[in-house]
DNA sequence: CGTCGAATTGAACACGTTCAAATCGTGTGG
DNA sequence: CCACACGATTTGAACGTGTTCAATTCGACG
């Protein structure tokens, strides 16, 4: 219980103050061991950029891109509206996964609700006939399995090693019956979903190959607060089947980026951008 | 073929429990019926690359999809999920809008929710180049501009004249700091959204023209709780760029669906279903 | 009856898919 | 260390679904 308590104050931080009363390394102590830091050097650094505040480099692309294009809104710059605020869910115990495992299944009982703190998650759907359908990837900071009906709509996999603090849902319906805060919170962090999938819902309606591609690679660079270097935790698989598109035509758009001079493909799963703004350009 | 059969022993060996082989096609039976292969020929190589390349899930698919209209969710299916429960939000004013007025715009303050209560509200965003995408079609009971960020990220009119509940969001905010209940409320409204979207995006992702236009077709007579016959608020036009496609397609697949017998369009906006159960096969 | 927008329909075209094959990369066994 | 196997990725060529272009029909309203 006395852990609710403290838990229930550290959300209290969540409007812009990081006075946090959880310190980063009491979250990720129980959760951090030597084998998942060996296997993924990259992910504490990401997990600590990602559950505090983020910092400036949003704004920049923000006026930047409010300058170049009109008052209207296009579909790259929907994407960088300020994501969900990297809120700390209370009251769990953290959990280790290890890269293909299963954290969750389309279907099952949802009982436990997740908040990613290190590595990368991707969320899908299979259809009946076995298509795929990538919901999206997630990153540390990202709540998972925030469903409104009695089952997970979606199954839920690490792409790389993952940690995540488990939620009851029992225990997050309790809090939030006395805590309108959490409620708020929680409220915050679905409706930034529901804009994020839309963003995406319009991006499979209305863009073509290209503006999709490009529109993940800038989408994915700033979640995941790379620079213009990066490696991606996902198969091309993946991205075809979270850009509604098929593993052939998203290796001829990247090598189509590169001829152009856009990204510089260092090897299959490394890719820089060169001229972002350029890529910006094609993105609606 | 040869390759299929070795898939199809890999998945028997994987499964264990499935000791049997099992060919492809006993695998495909139960998920593809006859019209969805006639209609959308383009989809089985689909299924059967994905099925080979991921055995173990498919026969967790198999077992469940046998079960009758079981656990794992089709397209279709979903959007037959509860929906939002029809939740009067307190405190505000009725409002009334004539056919095609705007409700509110995309890139505006929010500084309002709304409820719809009588008649239809389509919800839309414009991209630069003035592609529009139809975010949604909502009937009464939903409620709209609950917005995350500070702007609307989509545009609001009414398809037919709409009397709508129109709530400030500084008094939604102010109730909801102290009201727990009406959190649970709005998060309830929130997810359901974000489910509904979801759904959205994973039709436009990986459902043929056929499938959209069906599925479209269920799901509106469900939402407005229509029988089988009814009429259609919104142009061609609205359709198209819901469903991601353009209204020479749709047209065409409603004549298409026509010919077939399953619908019966007896003027341009009204619509009457005849078989729902084989319209139902065709949305995944 | 004439006009205008919405809807339908046909034909040519384009983009992305499908089919097919080659290449790369990695892990494994000799 | 090399040989081999397997999966992931890339690339080419044929194909097909949905788009684009173009023309016609339909329906509402003067």
């Amino acid at each position: 219980m006395a852990e609710h308590v403290r838990a229930t104050e550290t959300m209290g931080s969540d409007a812009g103050e990081h006075g946090g009363r959880l310190t980063l390394s009491e979250i990720l102590a129980p959760a951090l061991s030597p084998t998942v830091l060996e296997l993924n050097p990259g992910i504490l650094p990401r997990a600590i950029s990602r559950i505090t505040a983020r910092p400036a480099r949003l704004l920049r692309l923000r006026s930047t891109q409010a300058s170049a294009a009109g008052p209207l809104m296009t579909l790259a710059f929907a994407k960088f509206d300020p994501p969900p605020s990297p809120t700390l869910v209370p009251a769990g115990v953290s959990i280790r996964r290890a890269t293909g495992e299963e954290i969750f299944a389309q279907g099952e009982a949802v009982d436990t609700v997740y908040q990613l703190l290190a590595g990368a998650v991707r969320t899908y759907r299979l259809l009946g006939d076995g298509r795929r359908h990538v919901c999206d990837f997630h990153v540390p900071g990202d709540v998972l399995g925030l469903e409104p009906g009695g089952e997970y709509a979606c199954s839920a996999e690490g792409m790389t090693d993952v940690i995540m603090l488990a939620i009851p849902v029992a225990t997050l319906r309790r809090l939030s019956a006395h805590d309108p805060l959490l409620g708020q919170r929680l409220l915050s962090i679905a409706s930034h979903g529901l804009q994020r999938s839309q963003n995406h819902a319009t991006m499979l309606a209305r863009l073509g190959a290209v503006e999709r591609v490009a529109a993940f690679l800038i989408d994915f660079a700033q979640r995941f607060d790379a620079d213009d270097e990066f490696d991606l935790p996902m198969t091309r698989q993946d991205i075809a089947d979270y850009l509604g598109l098929t593993i052939h035509t998203v290796s001829r758009t990247l090598s189509h980026l590169q001829d152009q001079g856009l990204i510089d493909a260092r090897a299959s799963r490394r890719v820089r951008l060169r001229r972002q703004d350029e890529l910006l350009g094609l993105c609606a």
